[in-house]
RNA sequence: GGUCCCAUCGUCUAGUGGUUAGGACGCGGCCCUCUCAAGGCUGCAACACGAGUUCAAAUCUCGUUGGGAUCACCA
């Protein structure tokens, strides 16, 4: 049987890592058994469905060359992709179990929302019986042909332990009567994501399932709907969450960086894939930089982790300077052009873009240190005077220029607590170590300096030496 | 609270009974260099705890502690 795997997202917001990487192994799982990766948008809640979701989903999975095999924007054999599509589908399939004993119907309200509950009391998380569950199908049926709302509630029957097998967990086993009766199709028609993902995993023939651990506890109930059909359930694939910190989930909600949050700062997409590829799983040998073709040669799941990792910023921004210094001296400008344009408050960009072409032409070949594309104006200002003044100095003398006015914009010179703490480390250093930080003295020399240097040259001698000792850099120049 | 899951340097991890517990990020030092960065070399740094099994345990078992998940007409 061919794999096939599912990215099956809600369109809710923006991608976040955690989801791009659940896809990133969906995609892996296929690709490297040459199967197929399907694309299926999860819309069954309309109060959390957002404008332009899809979209952007559309959109990242294309950035990072995760090309889908059947999806709602290019159809396929199992369509339509978009739950919501599917409405009668599901309904069907719900009366369906119902007759063959797996499902009732229940005409209770909608439980109302806790307020005042203490969360860890015994009593908070007490199931409730639903007393619906014994009404006869036939008055029930009647009830609905007049009109009565409903939904249709999934029946846990079974006494005992469920037990299934986990490509990452290995068995698990849970009690039956842990399980609650849940709702599976809603009063507005629309299934719940428990019962619309085992219709469409099944319809569409998806042989491998990976989501997030937090549905561990739940598939046995999945797994009963599948026995009450009469379907083989899919092999699953629970994968544990990517984490801020050690209590923490990263999630959009806290205002952690979206996939896009992150290209937005400069980091290169085909880096950022790289990295979460890396959050929980490993190739087996030392390896860490590769591609995405690279990844469906040597990915396995077996070697998926089975605690959550931390997302870490730090060794991401690693890995982009690595993408970044492998790009060429055009790609790299490419790239780096918008963010010229992005930065009006700190530097005339545009005019400093032309200054510095003719600079990566020459050099042929991008600053070393250049990591986050969005810092490449201020990294290449000081690389470039730094670096290249001695024998370019028509060029240099055209970004100090730039940078001058700059200066006097955006320093906060009366800002006498941020001088003198800096002044004081400053002197602390050399005192210490002999030697004065090294912007300062480059800002001390008067012949060099940077933005950044110039910053602490104010602190340590003041608006007017400091602008005075540029000038000087400018004259000297100009000669 | 019931149930399920997890536990190696600060972080990502390798490790499936015998290793000086390896690598990467970060951090410190040295080299290179007109500075920084990059690169090279190097240093600091981990098996949560306690029993047990075994000649031998990071690895197997049990317990403890700590953390996470779940108990919705959300996915």
């Amino acid at each position: 049987m061919k794999t096939r795997t599912r990215f099956a997202p809600s369109p809710t917001g923006y991608m976040h890592i955690g989801n791009l990487r659940t896809a990133l192994y969906e995609y892996l799982i296929a690709k490297s058994d040459g199967g197929d990766f399907i694309l299926r948008i999860e819309d069954t809640d309309q109060k959390r469905y957002v404008e332009g979701a899809t979209d952007i989903i559309y959109k990242t999975l294309k950035r990072v060359g995760m090309n889908w095999d059947e999806g709602p924007d290019i159809g396929g054999n199992y369509g339509p992709y978009v739950q919501s599509e599917r409405k009668l589908l599901y309904a069907e399939y719900a009366h369906k179990l119902v007759e063959l004993g797996g499902a009732h119907y229940c005409f209770c309200a909608q439980k109302e929302e806790d307020k005042d509950v203490d969360e860890d009391t015994p009593e908070a998380h007490i199931k409730l019986k639903d007393p619906c569950k014994h009404i006869p199908l036939e008055e029930a049926k009647a009830r609905i042909a007049a009109g009565e709302p409903f939904v249709v509630r999934q029946n846990i029957n079974k006494k005992g332990t469920s037990v299934f097998h986990d490509v990452v967990y290995g068995d698990i086993e849970i009690d039956y009567d842990e399980l609650d009766e849940g709702v599976l199709l809603k009063s507005d028609g629309l299934p719940t994501y428990n019962f619309a993902n085992v219709i469409d995993d099944h319809l569409m023939q998806i042989t491998h399932v990976v989501r997030g651990n937090e549905y561990i506890s739940s598939t046995p109930k999945y797994n009963l709907i599948y026995e009450a059909f009469g379907w083989t359930p899919p092999i699953y694939v629970h994968v544990p969450p990517v984490m801020k910190d050690a209590q923490h989930k990263l999630s959009k909600r806290n205002g952690d960086a979206s996939f896009q949050d992150l290209v937005t700062k400069g980091y290169l997409p085909e880096a950022i894939l790289n990295y979460i590829a890396l959050l929980g799983w490993n190739p087996g040998d030392e390896r860490e930089i590769f591609s995405l073709q690279e990844l469906e040669k040597c990915f396995s799941s077996e070697r998926l982790n089975r605690s959550p990792a931390i997302f870490d910023i730090t060794k991401l921004t690693w890995m982009n300077g690595c993408y970044i210094r492998n790009l060429s001296a055009e790609e790299f400008h490419k790239l780096a052009l918008p963010y010229y344009n992005d930065l009006p408050q700190t530097l005339d960009f545009k005019a400093l873009s032309a200054v510095l072409q003719p600079r990566v032409e020459t050099l042929g070949q991008i600053p070393a240190e250049t990591v986050f594309l969005a810092q490449v104006p201020e990294y290449s200002v000081e690389l470039y005077i730094n670096k290249k003044m001695k024998t370019d100095a028509d060029i240099a003398l055209k970004a100090l220029q730039l940078v001058l006015p700059v200066l006097e914009k955006t320093i906060d010179w009366t800002n006498e607590n941020l001088f003198e703490t800096m002044k004081k480390a400053a002197q602390e250093n050399e005192m210490k170590n002999g030697q004065i930080l090294y912007p300062v003295r480059i800002a001390l020399s008067g012949l060099e300096t940077t933005p950044g240097g110039a910053t602490e040259l104010a602190c340590v001698l003041g608006k007017d030496e400091t602008l005075k000792r540029i000038n000087n850099a400018i004259n000297k120049l100009s000669k």
